[in-house]
Parts: C-alpha cells; structure tokens; sequence
DNA sequence: GCCAACGTTGGC
DNA sequence: GCCAACGTTGGC
C-alpha cells in the first residue's frame, strides 16, 4: 500500500465538500503537471491512504485523512470544453490527464500546520517532499513512517 | 537543444 | 504584497 499527500487549496476543495459527497467521495481531478500526472496514472491503487493538505491559505496544514477508491482513470474534466481544465489535446483514445477517487476516511481532530511539520524537517520528517524548499507538487508520495509519526502528532 | 522570459505557486 | 522557486513556452 502507497501512502500520498494529495494538496489542496480549502477554498477551491476542502474536506466540507467531502463530507458532503455522496459516499463521502470525490474525484480527484484538475492536476496538470506531468510528474503528478505520472502518480496518478501509475501508482495510486484502491486502498491506498493519502492526507490532504490545505496549502494558499492563513494555516497550511494537514487536515484529513483519505483512502483511494479508484486508481487513476483518464480525467474526464479534461474533455469538457465548459471546464477550466479543459485540454483540446486530451483524448479518450489518448488521454493525457489522470484522476483518482478518494473517500474521506475522516477530519482531523486539528490541522497539523506546516509549521510543526517543519520542526521535526531535520528528524522524523526528513526527507519529507512537502517540506522541500519550493515544493510545488500537488500530488507526492511519502514512506509509511513519514505518515504514521504525522498521524501521531494529532 | 538551449535558455531567456513569463506565469504560477505558495509561504511568509 | 513580496519574493523564491519552479514549470512551460517559444524564439533561435
């Protein structure tokens, strides 16, 4: 099993709207950035578990804990000429885009900010791609250690 | 294939 | 609002 950090701006796509999904599910979908793209499609399985991070807002941080639903599937949003994230040269034969399901698995008790993260970038954390100096990835694998101790400060 | 210019991201 | 960092674009 993969463990990921799947970013997100909470004003865009936050865990509310997740709650609020039918099956406490959503797609994944919208990245446009090629290494991310390559998770997506090649590495994220069902049952993979990921946590959301909140980034472009007052108190980056950690604020939920998802599972992966669906492994990556050719981004529909892609194909929709209505959808900011359209891409004209995205096709069903030959997608260009990836997206995943996942399910809130649950909130948080409290958003772990980016700031305690960083405390322990030179301990527990190290290597972290999150804390890389601008990281700008959406999507990131991390080790199941890295998840677990992140897990535990809450 | 190189690389400068530009746009975007995102923390602070 | 600032600025560092990065990806993409496009001229050559």
């Amino acid at each position: 099993m993969n463990h990921w950090i799947l970013k997100t701006e909470p004003t865009v796509f936050s865990v509310a709207d997740l709650e609020r999904a039918p099956r406490r599910t959503s797609m994944w979908d919208g990245v446009r950035n090629y290494q991310a793209r390559n998770m997506l499609r090649d590495d994220f399985r069902r049952a993979d578990r990921a946590l959301l991070h909140y980034s472009g807002c007052d108190t980056p941080g950690i604020a939920a804990l998802v599972r992966v639903t669906r492994g990556g599937y050719a981004d529909p949003t892609a194909f929709r000429r209505a959808s900011p994230h359209y891409d004209a040269t995205s096709t069903r034969a030959n997608p260009r885009w990836y997206a995943v399901d996942v399910q809130l698995e649950r909130a948080l008790a409290r958003i772990i900010t980016l700031a305690e993260l960083k405390q322990h970038a030179n301990g527990a954390l190290k290597g972290l791609i999150l804390l890389n100096r601008g990281n700008r990835l959406s999507v990131m694998p991390m080790s199941e250690a890295h998840f677990a101790f992140i897990l535990a400060l809450e």
